[in-house]
RNA sequence: GGAGAGGUGGCCGAGUGGUUGAAGGCACUCGCCUCGAAAGCGAGCAAGGGCUUGCGUCCUUCGGGGGUUCGAAUCCCCCCCUCUCCGCCA
């Protein structure tokens, strides 16, 4: 949700803001809705005004012991352009939410403006691709050989999209959000377990709802909706809250299930793990006053890249155009790791600055000084790290030329002594 | 799922139809007092929104939504949440 206001008053700095966006977006019917809607509420409420005033009259009529038939049929008369008016002025309100909630947030000044997502500017790289002396091999084969995944038998308890870990991969996964956690305990976040299943207030608070419904989850019986990242969960923690500048920052660190519908998604080039409607993702968010949310937003994209980097991984951390930010995002980082067997880069992390946009549906303030107006936070969040695609990351670039993988030092203390998947003997 | 109790301002807590946005207390802010502080005394202290340059003014809000009424925190209905007991169950 944008601030009315200042669109109000920017309307040219926003049209052109938001089309840099989605060239579809035309601001003038909304801002031309909502000047409709004030002057219903103008009407509205002189009207409501009018009716207190005489409501007020008649317990000094009855003290007087003077006669109220007249009075109660005047009233009686305003109530009805009373109740016209607000109707009014609900239909106008409803259709000025809806549209003003489809609204994705204004980019960033420092964010290139393109609607082509080929513009995204690499702005690091780290490491370098893995060279291999002998015929690389897909993780699809790798998991073959090693006995890591039930893509048959997922199907068959879920439906495609339904991967099955087995082994030490299941191993090597739990190994990963350990890790995952403890790092960003380290780093000072506070590791939080928080429901799969958010109510639909919580959906809208992180801009996920209305507009994504087709692709969460639902379950209608309780209205209740699959979380396609904890983001959404963190999102509504602090929901109509109003905190101490002191509290800020708060930084959040999650693991969760994630359940994406990916309706309309092609999944060919994307096989075995890439593209799943369940995976396994550790997050982290922050809430933060607007005068430092730039700031920790770099926290949050040097914790990510931090973690990639200690299981020696390959990357390159993209800044993204205008065009390809998500919904509520007004800047984002994207960081990839190089995946051989689909020989290109893949995001297992995006960490983006959501300013005010979440904090102002969700309506998360916090207030600098006693007696002074609450202000909205500005949210940020990042995935720190998806597993799925870190796993395949893990498998094809240290692959062995016997199909076994040697597994990355940071992770060895988790494993029990385990250092490396090596291929079945017996099949 | 069944029975009961409850949900009021940052917190505690009064309030069963008429200037109650809400007594009282705590916390907080300012002033007096004091060398200073505490105590004491006095004053202030909800959020959102409309109109207004401003002062200000009006509207809404006592878990959420509907209803009764000229008027609802107070009465009625539905829902949500918390607690206790019972049932069921990982």
């Amino acid at each position: 949700m944008l601030d009315i206001k200042w669109l109000r008053e920017n309307p040219s700095i926003a049209q052109e803001a938001l089309k840099s966006r989605d060239d579809g977006i035309d601001l003038a019917p909304l801002l031309e809705l909502e000047r409709h809607r004030r002057e219903a509420i103008t009407q509205a409420e002189s009207l409501k005004s009018e009716q207190n005033r005489l409501s007020r009259e008649i317990p000094e009529l009855k003290k007087k012991g003077e006669p109220v038939e007249e009075l109660l049929s005047r009233i009686s008369e305003i109530k009805g352009q009373v109740e016209e008016a607000l109707n009014l002025q609900k239909s106008l309100d409803d259709r000025f939410q809806e549209m003003a909630l489809a609204l994705p947030n204004i980019p960033h000044e420092s964010v290139p403006r393109s609607l082509r997502k080929e513009d995204n500017q690499v702005v690091k790289e780290w490491g370098a691709p893995p060279q291999f002396s002998f015929p690389m091999r897909h993780h699809l084969e790798l998991g073959e050989i090693l006995g890591l995944f039930d893509f048959e038998r997922g199907s068959r308890i879920s439906g495609s999209g339904f991967p099955i870990y087995r082994g030490p991969l299941a191993r090597v996964e739990r190994a990963l959000l350990n890790f995952l956690l403890d790092q960003n305990s380290d780093a000072g976040f506070e590791v939080i377990g928080l429901p799969y299943l958010v109510n639909r207030e919580t959906g809208i608070t992180s801009g996920q709802l209305p507009k994504f419904i087709d692709q969460m989850y639902h379950v209608t019986e309780d209205d209740l909706f699959l979380i396609p990242t904890a983001e959404i969960a963190l999102g509504g923690f602090h929901r109509n809250e109003i905190l101490q500048e002191s509290d800020l920052p708060l930084r959040y660190t999650a693991y969760t299930a994630c359940f994406r519908r990916e309706a309309g998604t092609y999944g060919i080039e994307e096989r075995g793990l890439v593209r799943t409607h369940q995976f396994n993702k550790v997050e982290l968010f922050s809430l933060t006053s607007p005068e430092s949310s730039y700031e920790e937003l770099e926290r949050l994209r040097r914790q990510a890249e931090t973690l990639v980097e200690k299981l020696g991984l390959h990357y390159r951390t993209t800044l993204l155009v205008s065009g390809d930010l998500s919904q509520g995002s007004s800047k984002t980082y994207d960081i990839e790791v190089w995946l051989p067997g689909q020989n290109r880069y893949y995001e297992v992390s995006s960490c983006s600055n959501c300013e005010a946009y979440q904090a102002r549906r969700g309506n998360i303030r916090f207030r600098r000084k006693e007696g002074e107006k609450p202000e909205f936070v500005h949210t940020l969040n990042g995935s720190a790290l998806a597993t799925s695609r870190l796993m395949v990351a893990l498998l094809e670039c240290n692959q062995r030329e016997d199909g076994g993988v040697n597994l990355p030092e940071a992770l060895h203390g988790y494993l029990g002594g385990m250092k490396s998947l090596e291929p079945q003997l017996t099949s």
